[in-house]
DNA sequence: CGTTCTACGTATACCGTTCTACACGATCAG
DNA sequence: CTGATCGTGTAGAACGGTATACGTAGAACG
């Protein structure tokens, strides 16, 4: 077994004995309860300093709290992720809350034994980023934890709370953009999943699809679906450059796909934005950099973590309608768009 | 899947109740304990299965195990910490186990609070990645929990296990591939740290240094510390490459750095590796995209998760002695190290 | 045939918190 | 002056497992 500490753990009975009080006092001191009085307040807080005492999670989860929230995650590569998480933290930070990552690898199944597993460790709650589930499932999960959920459209749901930007206005910001610089064959790279009006891309489809039927393009509307993998991305996207119609433009759903589109272009011998213009979404740290060169658009995830916490801890202290934070998504033009060359 | 009411959670005791044995046995056969036949094994598993039993971390933390790994993460950023977790994954894929992660944002007062809270929650182990802290620190953290390190070198301590790639032989790789490739005049970016032998920047630089000399290129030694940010990075990198003797070829300690120098060099209207030739360590998915088509060490990534998480659950279960993993660096040419045209 | 193992099960004392119910003295309303 | 209310603190029963100590039946042994 371990090499437990042979020290015996300083417990909340620890506390009490030196402070003088019961555990029951303590207890509540712990958790900030009615019924202390400053004087037995103080005393406590100091015999807690004194003997550097630290709750034990797992006897929270008995009867209490475990103040740990899951956070669940389609995968760690996307940076667009970190800036969520960056948020999550900085509204966690002067809480006594902690969190909990578990990665789904995009898969639904992955997903649910995740979630279950946050639930036997009694996670406070759940904050799910870009779930694949139904939105049947996600209501069934906020049944029995309260959730929040980034990037997942279902204002509609009181259980669960959200926090998105506007996809299909974001969408259509970048439709705009190309058609106003001369670009008329745009094409959207979006990911093969089940259509499902509640996911990013199916939103980000129809502000793609309304757009361009506005700037009366509805001719060249060219939707192509794409796994995740990178081979998969590269396959498409090279099958789409290499063909007699070739698209002017890459209006790619997520900034990786749009990087791979670059790399491909560049082995094609094809000038960006020469011969082709690429468009993305999220604006990670990669577009950037002077190699890439990459439009696209600000959802600033770091707000959207932000206030999935505080949605999410408003929710776990007993709010029971359902609040939807909505942010205005921003264009951020750089070279792979400039006008085209008549 | 029933709408689990809160009222009524199955626990242990239900399944007792259904299977007609003693708590203790369902214990038993969840433990794999000494002393169930088979016969009784299959009636407890059959009713676990039919009443869709799930056991109730927080209740066994208090006098078993958790069955959860805490992972301590740097940053979220950086691609390479994604092969190590799909790793740890793929090694704990078959086990009870689940994982936890934290993200330190590489300050050792997070770590150590990271450190701290995982075992309030009583983390069976912990796995650190390429952490901030002294080893005495390390040394001292192991004495408490089950630890195994990956990019941390300490082969020396017996209380904890390491899994490393040889990063004194990959610098000297690089270095190597670059004396041959024509380049003389090669400058080292590394981690603006306190020098500490233990983390994978000093081991590299290490291997830099003795490359150099062994090539006859002592007097060309020059190692430039940055810091982690990309603003730094990118200043740093700048004065290098606008300064009178600029470098002939550059050797980051990591990909993001050589990706941020490629973009400076863009900038400059320098061209890569016409003018400069670049190579970064860890070989992440960025590397391989033909805008930046990045030389690269491959430490994979993969395999040293899978062992820290072998490694780990091995001493878990009870070894004592230190046991530390290496694999051999690999360099993976590309573009961006070609040749230097005399 | 009695005794000692061996294999299998059971009863039950914890583990460290939370939380309900309640005790007790002081203050207040009537 | 009496009874109700308020503010503060305590006692002790959960919570859902684990692990130890022990009971018991059948087999093996001499």
């Amino acid at each position: 077994m371990a090499p437990a500490s042979k020290t015996s753990r300083v417990t909340i009975k620890t506390v009490a004995a030196d402070a003088g009080v019961s555990v029951a006092a303590v207890s509540k001191v712990l958790r900030d309860a009615y019924g202390v009085s400053d004087a037995l307040r103080a005393r406590v807080q100091a015999s807690m300093e004194k003997l550097n005492y630290r709750p034990h999670a797992g006897a929270r989860a008995m009867r209490g709290r475990t103040y740990t929230l899951g956070i669940l995650l389609p995968d760690m590569r996307n940076p667009f992720f970190a800036d969520i998480l960056a948020g999550v933290n900085e509204a966690l930070d002067r809480t006594q809350y902690q969190t909990m990552i578990g990665v789904s690898r995009s898969a639904e199944t992955i997903e649910m034994s995740l979630i279950d597993s946050m639930i036997d460790r009694q996670m406070d709650g759940l904050i799910m980023i870009g779930p694949r589930m139904p939105p049947e499932t996600a209501e069934a999960v906020s049944s029995r934890i309260p959730t929040a959920v980034v990037g997942y459209h279902v204002p509609q749901l009181a259980t669960l709370d959200t926090a998105n930007n506007d996809d299909v206005a974001g969408a259509a910001q970048v439709v705009r953009h190309l058609a106003a610089n001369g670009y008329r064959r745009i094409t959207m790279v979006t990911l093969a999943v089940p259509t499902k009006n509640v996911v990013v891309t199916v939103q980000r489809e129809r502000g793609y699809r309304e757009a361009m039927k506005e700037r009366g393009l509805a001719q060249h509307i060219n939707i192509v679906p794409a796994d995740q993998t990178a081979r998969e991305v590269q396959t498409v996207v090279r099958h789409l450059l290499e063909s007699r119609h070739r698209p002017e433009a890459l209006f790619c759903w997520t900034d990786m796909v749009a990087l791979h589109a670059l790399s491909v272009a560049k082995d094609l011998g094809l000038s960006v934005p020469g011969n082709l213009a690429i468009v993305g979404y999220d604006n990670t740290i990669y577009c950037d950099l002077a190699q890439n060169s990459l439009t696209s658009v600000d959802q600033s995830g770091q707000v959207l973590g932000l206030q999935a916490a505080r949605l999410l801890i408003e929710r776990i202290d007993g709010r029971q309608q359902g609040d939807h934070f909505v942010v205005s998504p921003r264009l951020v033009v750089r070279g792979s768009s400039r006008p085209r060359p008549s």
